[in-house]
RNA sequence: CGGGGUGUAGCUUAGCCUGGUAGAGCGCCUGGUUUGGGACCAGGAGGUCGCGAGUUCAAAUCUCGCCGCCCCGACCA
């Protein structure tokens, strides 16, 4: 058991002026964590607490799930990266160390970085270690420390420079090895959420700068959420934004025809989407294209969206390129023949074709059919614009942004769009990497296989404020049993009066030899403080002894979730306290 | 990186517009009274007003630069 006044535990009575969400608040104003710096935070004494319950939920899981933990540094030298498969992309996200210092000048490329995630570390470790089909299948993980500098770190831990994380790196024989070891790790993520007591869904995720074939985010649905995610209840189809698709362009759509010949007519002044809705042209947004110029790998390349959709970047993805961003105006105008707002791809009228890498269409422009576009001429739309007659364009694709409402892909019900805060994500890599880093093994005939990767994240310490974001109540957190810094709080109002003082020990004893985690409070505080903290704290089970209950024979015994207060005859008190201490536990394991 | 906001005691903040003594609440220390939901009284400590220039007789306050932090965005041609 601990005693209050013996650990430190810096609860606050208002809340932090830079913090902006009630997790955030929480987090500092019980003393959890403090900051140092932007997206830096000290773990005080009860955080690490949750953090290491966390974290041995987490290792349990893996553990049952066959994965062996493992330790990497952190510290990574440069050339592991440049090696890998994304480094031009990477780099953004990554700090850089360097040796100088003692007279030595810092070469103007890294010669370490600080590891945001470890695949370019770990895949030559096995490519060194594992050559044989009978050593696979491996997966190998770590609970540590990662480092990302995030463009903007955000409320609290939920996005921090500075970070922890469970990551794990499963090498397969082949894909379907590979794909049992995706969906192992996938089920032991879902037990490890469930028993953290956090409420999680699993929606199909795009795969990002990590690359690879195909993933899944467990997403804590929440409004201060980072991400969007786009549901259907009947058909439990469930993607992050970033992947979500619907049904909005039937599969057995017909292209409409011609309407007439293509006319060229003037526009000027008008370069956006509601320019040209309103008048006098009157062209409803869902009957334009949008012609959006992006620049891919140095490349120029064209996006044909309707007016009325938004691009899901993310989607831009699909095309292989390693970075992109948009073309500015002075990169535009010499290949397309005009300025953003009168662009287009219609064939014949762009004035430089050949430069360009390529023209994506989004599958939605085929419902408009015929529709104005830009004429590639400064202040000049095209009418009559014909989507299969008229459109150059090289690869179809989904490229738009999902709207709520639209109908699901599965059921055609109208979708959902609920924000949501990823705490976990399971990747099948394929063979990105060992490709790069010629992690081959040598099977039963001799033959040499490139190993098959998957690589699995989860937020630690995200998820401990997921946690309290998903649970708290006006006076503060309310911690599921098995995270919980401790699990019963015995306050001893009078810690100066032997005899209460005598009970409170009785009963921690009785709490810790049912198997629970104890805290006391012996602190000379009035009761309120004591009241006031102890719900601010959020610790699940409070047992209350002072010096009126033990003229009635009794202490008390509140659960923080509930607003009942069970009042306890002292002959029962180890018996009763045995028993809902085991019987909290049980639930817990279940 | 762009936009907005903000920086005053450990925390939350007033004062800034309109230049002149830096104030409160919480917390902390001492003493007393209290003692079941953030007590009360008395006394006390604690501030380079983010940093640096400038204007001025005089700068927390006005001007310029820099830095930190927070929020929004970083796509919509």
């Amino acid at each position: 058991m601990k005693f209050w006044s013996q650990t430190f535990l810096p609860t606050l009575k208002e809340s932090p002026a830079d913090a902006e969400i009630t997790s955030h608040k929480l987090l500092v104003r019980a003393g959890l964590v403090r900051k140092l710096s932007g997206g830096l935070y000290t773990y005080m004494p009860a955080g690490l607490r949750v953090i290491q319950k966390i974290t041995q939920i987490c290792r349990e899981e893996m553990d049952a799930a066959g994965a062996i933990e493992l330790w990497m540094p952190h510290l990574h030298p440069v050339e592991f990266w440049q090696v890998g498969p994304r480094w031009t992309a990477a780099r953004e996200i990554m700090f850089r160390a360097d040796h100088a210092g003692a007279g030595r000048k810092a070469f103007a490329e890294p010669e370490f970085v600080l590891g945001p995630t470890h695949e370019e570390i770990i895949t030559p470790l096995v490519k060194a270690e594992i050559t044989s089909y009978r050593d696979l299948p491996k997966n190998f993980y770590q609970i540590a420390t990662k480092f990302r500098n995030e463009i903007r770190p955000r409320y609290g831990l939920m996005r921090a420079r500075e970070f922890i994380m469970k990551d794990a790196y499963s090498f397969d024989a082949n894909d379907e090895a590979a794909i049992v070891s995706y969906n192992r790790m996938k089920q032991a993520y879902a037990r490890f959420f469930v028993r953290c007591g956090l409420k999680t869904i699993s929606v199909e995720a795009d795969t990002g700068v990590m690359g690879g074939s195909f993933s899944h985010e467990f997403m804590v649905p929440a409004e201060v959420g980072d991400d969007d995610v786009v549901y259907c209840e009947e058909s439990g189809y469930a993607a992050n934004r970033e992947k979500a698709t619907s049904g909005i362009v039937a599969a057995d759509l017909q292209d409409a025809a011609p309407a007439g010949t293509i006319e060229k007519f003037p526009t000027p002044g008008a370069v956006t989407i509601a320019a040209l809705e309103a008048d006098p042209y009157g062209v409803p947004a869902n009957r334009q294209f949008k012609t959006l110029l992006y620049i891919g790998d140095g490349r120029l390349f064209a996006v044909v969206l309707r007016g009325c959709d938004e691009l899901e970047e993310a989607k831009l993805g699909s095309l292989g390129f390693q970075l992109w961003r948009p073309a500015t105006p002075e990169e535009i105008e010499p290949v397309m023949g005009a300025k953003p707002g009168s662009l287009g791809v219609a064939r014949g009228t762009i004035r430089n074709p050949s430069a360009l890498a390529g023209v994506y269409a989004d599958h939605a422009i085929r419902l408009i059919g015929n529709g104005v576009t830009g004429a590639n001429v400064d202040g000049f739309h095209l009418r009559n614009v014909n989507v299969v007659r008229d459109l150059a364009v090289t690869q179809w694709g989904d490229f738009r942004s999902v709207q709520a409402g639209e109908p699901c892909p599965k059921s055609g019900r109208p979708l959902k769009l609920a924000r949501a805060i990823e705490v976990g994500h399971v990747f099948k890599l394929g063979t990105k990497y060992s490709e790069k880093f010629g992690a081959v093994y040598t099977d039963d005939k001799k033959q040499s296989h490139l190993m098959v990767m998957g690589c699995y994240g989860i937020g630690i310490s995200r998820t401990m404020q997921a946690i309290i974001e998903q649970v708290n109540d006006a006076d503060g957190i309310i911690w599921p049993w098995s995270v919980a810094p401790w699990q019963v709080l015995v306050v001893n109002l009078d810690p100066q009066d032997p005899a209460a003082t005598e009970v409170a020990i009785k009963l921690a004893a009785a709490a810790e030899a049912a198997g629970a985690d104890v805290l006391v409070d012996d602190r000379a505080e009035r009761p309120g403080v004591k009241f006031k903290d102890a719900d601010l704290i959020g610790i699940p089970l409070r047992l209350t002894v002072g010096g009126r209950g033990l003229k009635e024979g009794i202490f008390e015994l509140k659960w923080r979730s509930a607003k009942e207060v069970r009042k306890v005859p002292l002959a029962e008190a180890g018996t009763v306290v045995a028993q809902v201490v085991s019987e909290a536990s049980a639930n817990a394991r279940a």
